[in-house]
DNA sequence: CTGAAAGCGCTTACAG
DNA sequence: CTGAAAGCGCTTACAG
């Protein structure tokens, strides 16, 4: 015999299959009695159910929607072009993603994008934004109207999200810290850090765990306050070319945050490619370019496609019930240099 | 109307539903006439099919045996884990995993293996092994009798392999090469480098692509001949520890083959875990601790578990005739340092 | 609290 | 060359 089936389980438990499906999917009405004699049949059996043909009956379609700040970088670009990528994959698995873009720091912009999500009947949310009070009491609304949550990219720890889909940033800034370190190999100097803002916990905790390798492991180096880019090409340009006519003896620049091309503008144009190791994040297609021409020296990313996809699954599995397989929901720190850029 | 299914296409064609689905699988037996209307349908009304379902009515289990070289690495106990971890959820998607092992240089035992594969009524083989002409006949004799072929981790490029799933290996190597050369930060001195065999193909690529960036970008190293490990912990141990009495001002060491717990043994012994800088290959347990305990400062790796869904998503598209999305099987090169360890 | 029957979107013999 | 009917493994009204 293959593997078992619901028929399976309704003879060897000496039901009808209607009161299978109750007992599978922990609906109400059956008695306590009766229901142990399906569990024990499927049990016994070995019974574990197929997940296509339950979705096909049941005609069951998983919708999504991803809220994204708006914005024009590339790594939101990138992100959502995976999701559109994936959502193209997935309609055949019944689930249908949808992004909306919402103002960065319009409380009611946001509220008013969410609850228009609500209504349109939504099983689960992917967010990405900054951590704010507003954003905390959407996500806890959400929850409590059954949709699942899960935050992505930053987390927002103190809000009740199923799962947070995103790297370890801490763990990110330390692995750009003994990077900036090694290849400095012994060079003393200043190490220029810029950051979005100083205030979103993604860029302090980067900071954090750069800093702290910097201070543990390169006495050679001196790390020099955060200036701030707020995503802004221009802006970091600016404040990267004023620095550098500031401070004498720039060995190393770390850009925690978006912004890459006002650093590696600035590095083209003083000519500084061969003296200054410059460490960034996020493979957009400029980084790429950049890594290529020598203007950056290492790239520091998070695969966009793994995070859409991570967060599809997680969503799902929420919905469903069903626990997640931690392991394989872990985003990588991927590190690229020139030579490994895929 | 929500998607269409076969029976608006058979309605707007004006068809039975068996028809519609002769045309769908190309089966024979169809008039072009009646085959066109049924096209027109399909594209008019943006059919997709539901592989889900045609799965399920089809009955239709994929069978896919990967083959592996016996033996004993943590490399490739690892690949045997993420196989069977595969193998339970693919489950559910009906395809059945099946790992065999044949003897490293038996070509009749590999033979006798293949044969008895064939017999099992497989449908597609994800096949390690090194490149020989009993291998690249084997293959082909599989695909002459319908089994979709792919080589997982060493390509047999003269062989038709329908695809490779693994890493570039030349990449690799200049990978290995640069983080070498940075991470010595301009100090002169030898690099010692070990593989498995000098016969090996991935080994001859990577050592290729690790001495062609040293030559170009750091005239400060100077690479030493290839030391083989044999893929044993011993053996590997005692050529290293032969080579470190008889050179004079080693500063890297490169192991581009298994054998790593060798390595680590001598730099452990010796002491040299400051003075050398040390890359291996595979992001087995024992090479976490290593990083962990600073015995090895990077690690190369390719991750198991994308090796093998990929095969599998490959065998998968070429049993159903479909093509694969490139972009999606390349497998990564993925750099590990303790910092960023996953 | 429980069951018989129809149906999800597709495929497969079988009959014509 | 073409079609009517049954079935894959599950779920959903509806009836009792």
């Amino acid at each position: 015999m293959g593997k078992p089936t619901v028929h399976d389980i309704a003879e060897e438990a000496g039901v009808s299959l209607a009161t299978v499906d109750r007992v599978l999917n922990e609906r109400p009405g059956v008695r306590t009695m009766t229901a142990q004699r399906v569990h024990s049949a499927i049990d016994k059996l070995g019974y574990v159910r197929d997940v296509h043909a339950a979705n096909l009956a049941r005609g069951r379609q998983y919708r999504f929607a991803f809220v994204l700040p708006e914005g024009q970088s590339q790594f939101l670009k990138a992100l959502r072009e995976a999701i559109d990528e994936a959502g193209v994959g997935l309609r055949l698995e019944r689930v249908a993603l949808d992004t909306i873009e919402v103002p960065l720091n319009d409380s009611v912009g946001m509220i008013r994008g969410l609850e228009a999500l609500q209504d349109q009947g939504i099983d689960g949310l992917a967010i990405m934004a900054n951590e704010t009070p507003v954003v905390r009491d959407m996500i806890a609304h959400m929850k409590e109207s059954g949709i699942a949550v899960v935050t992505l990219v930053t987390d927002q720890p103190n809000a009740e999200r199923d799962h947070f889909v995103g790297i370890d940033n801490v763990a990110a800034g330390r692995t750009a810290g003994v990077l900036m370190g090694r290849f400095l190999g012994g060079r003393y100097g200043r190490v220029m850090v810029v950051v979005n803002s100083t205030h979103a916990r993604d860029m302090v905790q980067r900071r954090l765990g750069f800093d702290a390798v910097i201070n543990e492991q390169f006495p050679n180096l001196h790390t020099l306050p955060s200036l701030e880019g707020h995503d802004e090409q221009e802006r970091t340009a600016t404040v990267i070319a004023q620095a550098l006519a500031n401070q004498d003896n720039i060995v190393g620049l770390y850009c925690a945050g978006a912004g890459t091309r006002g650093v590696t503008q600035v590095i083209a144009e003083q000519g500084l490619a061969e003296r200054i190791v410059v460490i960034g994040h996020e493979l957009t297609i400029h980084a790429r370019q950049a890594l290529k021409d020598g203007l950056l020296d290492v790239v520091i990313t998070q695969n966009v496609g793994h995070l859409v996809r991570s967060a599809t699954r997680v969503l799902r599995a929420k919905c469903d019930g069903r626990d997640i397989i931690a392991s394989q929901e872990r985003i990588r720190i991927e590190i690229v240099l020139r030579e490994n850029l895929p």
